[in-house]
RNA sequence: AGGAGUUUAGCUCAGUUGGUAGAGCGCCACCCUUACAAGGUGGAUGUCGGGGGUUCGAGCCCCUCAACUCCUACCA
């Protein structure tokens, strides 16, 4: 291969697909159960089934390709697990979503017609987000790819319902709990989402039995009143306590109820007086327990009015229904009040319905022993999240959790394993599907309804995908699994179900490392929804920048765990990084056209050239920021420093520095450059592998020292490269260093003056001392070639007539940088430029003297600190000196 | 109401234990220099949200105020 066949832009779309193809083919991804090498395991989130990735996943799943690649390159047994899930009332209200266009519904079709219709969807769509997948890099294990209905997962779960049962950790109870009008189904507390809308707060005047007087009540909910079971007042209220015992009608219907006294009223508040509605609101609901209220139900499973309501405002919504009450009780007399009030409103979290407050009876899982120990572990650091402010947010959340309803009356989902008797009412839970009553032998058995929560089989994801409840070698290999990468949003719904379920049943944490990124938003902060239509598809941006610049892009914005904003612009400047490399490998495998690897040991260092030991040398560092920004999460650390060592030290002074070389004469001088720039560019690439895989792939074919495949070549590190690194030097990096301030300082004069670069310019270098002279005069090639001289003297300076001059510092190093001018500009460009300097060092030293000055700054500071300072009044003195010396000679 | 977070250059963000503010993009000027115009070289840009305190010294530590964001809970 040669470099005439890489064209001078970088075209993702001829390699992403072909690559990933091979690395599939040679098994690369694959992980052993049985390894010498220690395991690294991730488990990917499960997306759902029938979903499709959007940015979130770009970002969720660049990090864990990143680690994961990573840890591969770095010797160990790398798993990375994929699934996805059934996510049980998202891709039901889908499915009936299309139902609904042919003007059915899924009780027409009944339950197992449904059912086959999911399924048919599931497998229509079910690959689509793991095409998807793989067209971003994403190297996942894929013999292992798990469903979470899957018979393997079924039994876990069955597994875990059943003991949990047998523990009496689940168990059947009726109360209140959050339903979904629309979906017609229980939800989870974390199901509903609160948001803040504007209502009113109505005034009802309720009549005092055996009085001619009232009780003022004020409720946001006025339709509720038809459940009214006690009105409620606090016990101290010096407006009502004589009232405390006595009865009031509640209008509109033929019912008295009781006033009542709890310390849980706020007397500011309304009227100071609550009525209480048990079956319809959760904070009515505890007043009624502990008051022994009846509780009365005056909703249909669909959100309307039922037959326990007057007949007018039967089979009304709710909605509907405030409104006619509101105009009943207006009319007779009732409403004494209307004014505005902002509530927040639970909503669907599926559909955007209002949940409302309903009696069920439902399978509930009692949390409190599960979340101690979940508290726990991380308490105790056996579980840490990254960053590790999540831990309070986590903690604080476990405190004060309350038991898990869990079941469902949804279709799609797993199944509750648990049958009632039609003689006796026993409940029989088994793992099994039984054939008749475990208690009185009858046959007339049924099975639950309902389903659970699509969340009850993600709790178990962590050891049920690994075979459990079997003790499988994979579940021996990768369990506890290393890290977990997901978002903040969900550490509620799963990090923390994982960790209680994981305890429970494997009595170790699922995961070592719950890293939490922040979630993606646009350049307004909002979040990214197709409503808004301000969503980017990721398969379109990989189709228009590549798959690489995306990772990139994601991986160089996720710091620190806060929200990232994402704009278009960001992958144009990383697909230009991935041109960039493109670009320099172009030209590196030219220069590299004639080279042959040497079989011998690695050369000594005294053959290689300044430049050569410099950037070896800064190869080095990079390797070590590399090392400590992936080994604690710093992704963007990582990107920048590879960024920047690829761009701006190897593309904008290495490639530079070697020019000549190549290009020259010098046959021995060439070998070891090439050398030495073949063995950077496979570093280079190994370094960026895990960040821009497909790229560094298809490079690294073509590069004449590599091994078999980048994917699993080693990961360089200072330890694992210590006898390449050797040949880097400090000394060459200073000497380097000089010489580019050195000829930045030649390319300042020459931009501020506006010599044009083509035209010729001599220069004359004056150093202070004899190390620098040497280190300058061997360098002397360099300097002419890349500030473009026609002439360059280094040694002491005689005549300064008419010459831009600037003074360079390095260390111990001082050096004088001399341009005469005449003959090239006129000298205002030169005069104003001097002058700005001047200005500049003036006022660093004023400020410098001022703080030398201060007896007391002297006094407390460390000695080094006020030498530094000491020695920087100095050297912008002599700067100074010598920038008015030459501006006097220009005036 | 409680909790968490943010506020640094026009934009997006870095700033480790307190020691004279950084990057990328954008902007300005000059350049099609034989890897790359998706490029090169040079340049300008900040009372680090306001106020107060500790300190010789604060972007960083403490107090306070303000604005915004998110989470949890919710007063009917």
């Amino acid at each position: 291969m040669n470099s005439e066949e890489l064209s001078d832009r970088y075209a993702p779309e001829e390699v992403e697909s072909r690559i990933y193809k091979w690395w599939e083919e040679r098994g690369f991804f694959n992980a052993d159960d049985a390894s010498i090498k220690p395991p690294y395991c991730i488990i990917l989130p499960p997306p759902n089934v029938t979903g499709s990735l959007h940015l979130g996943h770009a970002l969720d799943h660049s990090i864990q390709d990143c680690l994961i690649r990573w840890k591969r390159m770095s010797g160990f047994n790398a798993l990375w697990l994929p699934g996805t899930d059934h996510a049980g009332i998202a891709t039901q209200n889908v499915v009936e979503k299309e139902l609904k266009k042919e003007k059915l519904t899924r009780q027409i079709l009944g339950r197992e017609k449904f059912l086959e219709r999911v399924w048919a969807w599931k497998d229509q769509y079910g690959s689509r987000i793991i095409e998807q997948m793989k067209r971003l890099g994403d190297s996942c294990d894929w013999r292992r790819h798990v469903f979470t209905m899957d018979e393997s997962v079924s039994r876990s779960v069955r597994k875990v319902f059943v003991t949990l049962y047998q523990n009496k950790k689940i168990y059947q109870g009726e109360r209140l709990i959050n339903w979904c009008p629309r979906c017609e189904t229980a939800l989870s507390d974390l199901e509903v989402e609160h948001r803040d809308s504007k209502g009113s707060l109505w005034h009802i005047a309720y009549p005092i039995i055996g009085t001619m007087d009232t009780l003022i009540v004020a409720t946001t909910r006025p339709e509720t009143m038809l459940g009214d079971a006690a009105i409620c007042v606090h016990p101290d209220d010096v407006r009502y306590k004589d009232l405390i015992g006595k009865i009031v009608q509640l209008p509109l219907t033929d019912r008295q109820i009781p006033i009542i006294a709890d310390k849980y009223v706020d007397q500011e508040f309304g009227s100071g007086a609550l009525k209480i509605t048990p079956a319809h609101d959760f904070n009515d609901y505890k007043i009624g327990q502990t008051h022994k209220l009846a509780i009365i139900n005056i909703l249909t499973p669909q959100g309307t009015l039922n037959d326990l309501v007057p007949e007018k405002f039967r089979k009304l919504s709710v909605p509907e229904a405030r409104k006619k009450i509101v105009e009943a009780l207006k009319e007779q007399g009732f409403l004494k009040k209307e004014e505005g009030h902002n509530l927040s409103v639970g909503r669907c979290s599926r559909c955007e319905s209002v949940v409302e407050p309903f009696l069920s009876k439902q399978w509930f899982v009692a949390i409190q022993d599960l979340a101690a120990g979940a508290k726990r572990v991380v308490e105790n650091g056996t579980t840490s999240f990254v960053p590790e402010n999540w831990t309070k947010t986590y903690l604080h959340w476990l405190g004060k959790i309350e038991d898990w309803c869990i079941s469902r009356q949804l279709w799609w989902g797993h199944r509750i394993p648990a049958w009632s008797c039609a003689e006796c009412k026993h409940v029989t839970v088994s793992m099994d599907d039984p054939s008749q009553c475990e208690s009185c032998g009858n046959a007339e058995i049924t099975q639950d309804e309902d389903v659970l929560d699509t969340w009850f089989s993600s709790a178990l994801w962590p050891f049920s995908t690994l075979g459990w409840p079997d003790e499988s070698e994979a579940l021996k290999t990768f369990y506890p699994t290393d890290v977990l990468v997901t978002g903040h949003d969900i550490i509620f719904f799963w990090v923390a179900r994982m960790i209680m379920m994981g305890l429970d049943f494997k009595k170790d944490v699922p995961f070592r490392t719950a890293y939490i990124h922040g979630l993606i938003r646009d350049s307004q902060g909002r979040k990214m929804s197709k409503s808004l239509g301000n969503s980017v598809d990721p398969v379109e941006a990989i189709e228009k920048y590549g798959a690489d610049a995306l990772r990139f892009t994601l991986l160089s914005s996720v710091a620190s765990g806060r929200d990232l904003k994402f704009t278009v612009d960001k992958l144009e400047i990383n697909r230009n990084f991935m041109n960039k490399i493109w670009n320099a490998t172009r030209f590196s495998l030219t220069a590299l056209k004639d080279f042959v690897p040497p079989k011998e040991e690695l050369p000594s260092k005294s053959y290689l050239s300044v430049s050569d030991q410099w950037i070896t040398y800064r190869l080095g560092e990079v390797e070590k920021e590399m090392d400590d920004s992936l080994s604690n999460f710093k992704f963007s650390e990582a990107a920048q420093s590879i960024y920047s060592f690829v761009w701006h030290d190897f593309c904008d002074w290495y490639l530079e520095f070697i020019k000549p070389i190549i290009y020259g004469p010098d046959n021995q001088d060439k070998k070891s450059t090439q050398l030495v720039l073949a063995h950077t560019l496979n570093r280079v690439m190994r370094l960026l592998h895990p960040f821009v895989p497909f790229i560094t792939e298809a490079i690294y074919q073509k590069l004449p020292i590599r091994n078999d495949a980048l994917i699993i070549d080693k990961y360089p590190t200072p330890a694992n490269d210590r006898n390449w690194l050797a040949l880097g030097s400090e000394k060459a990096a200073f000497e380097m260093e000089l010489v580019k301030e050195v000829i930045t300082a030649i390319r300042n004069i020459r931009g501020e003056n506006r010599i044009k670069p083509g035209e010729k310019i001599t220069a004359k270098i004056n150093p202070s001392d004899a190390e620098a002279q040497k280190i300058l005069g061997n360098n002397k090639s360099f300097i002419m070639n890349l500030a473009r001289l026609s002439e360059c003297e280094i040694g002491p300076i005689s005549d300064r007539q008419k010459c831009a001059v600037t003074l360079v510092s390095r260390g111990e190093a001082k050096i004088e940088v001399v341009v005469p001018l005449i003959g090239l500009v006129d000298f205002d460009e030169e005069i104003n430029r001097i002058k700005k300097n001047i200005e500049k060092i003036q006022k660093e030293i004023q400020s410098l003297n001022k703080k030398l000055g201060n007896e007391e700054y002297v006094r407390n500071a460390p000695g080094d600190v006020v030498e530094k300072d000491r020695e920087l009044v100095m050297q912008n003195k002599s700067q100074l000196n010598s920038l008015q010396e030459s501006l006097a000679r220009l005036q």
